[in-house]
DNA sequence: GTGATCCATGTTGTATACATATAATATTTT
DNA sequence: AAAATATTATATGTATACAACATGGATCAC
C-alpha cells in the first residue's frame, strides 16, 4: 500500500472548490430558495469563465439543489415538505443498514472529533447567526457518523440524500427552537459516544434511526408553510 | 389535473437522447470496459458540437460508468468484482424497502408488460446476440418492477445503482449460461406475477431480494477474472 | 382603461478557437 | 545499445462569441 498518487488535477481541484462553495451556500441558506444564480456573476467571483461554472451548476441540478431554466436563469430549488419527508423516510431506513453492511469501528480520531462537536453544540446559541451555525455543526456531525459506514455505495447514497434535506433545519427552525435543537444534537452525540466507546456500534444505526425519526416529528410540528 | 406541460426543451431532449444512447451502449457492452470515447467523434456522430457531448460524459462519470482523464481521453470504467458486490449488497437491502416505503399496486399495464417480457425471455437463446439481448430484457424487467416503488427517492437510488451493476451480466455470462439465466429470469417473472395478481405485493421486495441473492451467487461462481 | 401583441433586454445553450495535459515517438547522451 | 530527455501529436479543459429562449415593459388596438 504505497501512498495514493493523489494527482488531483488542477481542473478537478477548481471544480471541487467551486462546487463545495456553492453547495455550502445553498444548504446553509446563504442562497435562499428561489435565488437566481447568475453564471456571469459567479464566473467573475471565482475568476473563471462560465464554462467551469456551468459544470458545477449542472451537478447541483442533478442533486436536486438547483433548477436550470434555459433563457431564464439558475434557481435554487424550493423546499417541498412532502418530498423532503419522502427522502427522510428513506434515510431512516438507510441508517439502519449501517449496522448490517460492513460497519466500521470508531477510530480514536472520530471519538475526538465528536467530542469537539459536542462542545461546539454548547456555543451555538451564543453565535451571531445560531441557525446557520447549527446547520454547519449538523453537517459535520453527519459526516463524522459516515466514518462508520464501510460500504462505499451506501455512504455515497446517504451523503447525497443528506445534502438534499440539510436545508430543512435552517429553513424551518426559528431562533427559539435552535437552542433546543442544539441541545438535542448534543444529547444525540452523547448517546452515540457511549455506544461507540463500548464498541457497541452494531446498534448504532438503530439509535441513529430513532434520532432521525424524532427530529422528523419535531420538524413536522414546527413547520408552518405547507407544500 | 390538466395535462403535464411537458415543455421538455429542445436542449433537454437532445441531452436525454445522447445520454441514454451512450449509457445503453455502455451497459450493453457495445462499448467494452476500457474503450475510449472520443468527444470529437461522438460530436460528429450526433451532429452537435463537443459542448453538449461533454455534458453527457460528465454525467456518466458521476454515475461511475466513465473515467475522464485530462489530455488522455474518456474511458469506459472497468468492472471491479469487489465494488460490484458491494453495490449488489446494498441493492439487496434496498429492494426490501419496496415493501415498506409506499408500495404501489400493480396496474393492468404492468402485468401485460411483464407477460410480454416473459415471452421475450423464451426467444433470447435464439437471438443473434443472446448475451446482449438478455441484458436488454433484464433492463426492461427491472424498470417494470420499479413501477411498484412509490417513494420517488428510493426509485432514483435503485435506478442509479442498477445501471452501475447492469453490465455484469453480458460481461461475465458465457453463451452456455445465457440460456440458463434467461430461464431464471422467466421463472422470476412468473413468481412476481403470481404475487402481483393476488395483490400480495407487500412481500414482493422479499421475493426480489431472494432472486438478487441467488443471481449474485451464480455470478460469483461463474466469474473468472479476479479484481 | 384594458387587452393583446411586439420588441428590447438579459439569460442560458452551443459552437469554436485556444490553453493545458498526456503519452508515444524521436533524439540525444552516456 | 540503453536510458534519459526532448519533441510532437492528440486528447480534454477553458474562454468567448453567437444562437435560442424567456421575460417584462412599451406600444397599439379596441
Amino acid at each position: 500500500m504505497t501512498e495514493m498518487p493523489s494527482t488531483t488535477s488542477e481542473a478537478e481541484q477548481r471544480f471541487q472548490w467551486i462546487y463545495q462553495s456553492l453547495r455550502s451556500r445553498i444548504i446553509l441558506l446563504d442562497y435562499e430558495p428561489g435565488t437566481r444564480l447568475s453564471e456571469e456573476q459567479l464566473a467573475k467571483e471565482f475568476k473563471v469563465s462560465r464554462t467551469p461554472i456551468r459544470r458545477v451548476l449542472n451537478r447541483l441540478e442533478v442533486e436536486g439543489l438547483l433548477e436550470i431554466r434555459h433563457g431564464a436563469g439558475n434557481f435554487v430549488t424550493e423546499l417541498s415538505m412532502p418530498e423532503l419527508l419522502e427522502v427522510f423516510e428513506l434515510r431512516m431506513e438507510l441508517v439502519r443498514l449501517m449496522d448490517v453492511l460492513a460497519p466500521k469501528a470508531a477510530t480514536e480520531g472520530l471519538i475526538q472529533r465528536l467530542h469537539n462537536l459536542q462542545t461546539a453544540c454548547l456555543s451555538i446559541a451564543n453565535d451571531s447567526n445560531p441557525k446557520r451555525r447549527f446547520a454547519e455543526v449538523n453537517v459535520e456531525v453527519f459526516l463524522s457518523f459516515m466514518d462508520l459506514v464501510g460500504n462505499q455505495a451506501l455512504r455515497e447514497v446517504q451523503e447525497q440524500l443528506f445534502y438534499r434535506t440539510a436545508r430543512m433545519w435552517p429553513y424551518w427552525l426559528d431562533e427559539k427552537n435552535v437552542r433546543h435543537e442544539a441541545e438535542f444534537l448534543h444529547a444525540e452525540i452523547s448517546e452515540a459516544l457511549r455506544l461507540l466507546a463500548n464498541n457497541h456500534y452494531p446498534s448504532f444505526g438503530h439509535l441513529y434511526r430513532c434520532h432521525l425519526a424524532m427530529a422528523c416529528q419535531r420538524l413536522a410540528t414546527m413547520q408552518t408553510t405547507g407544500v
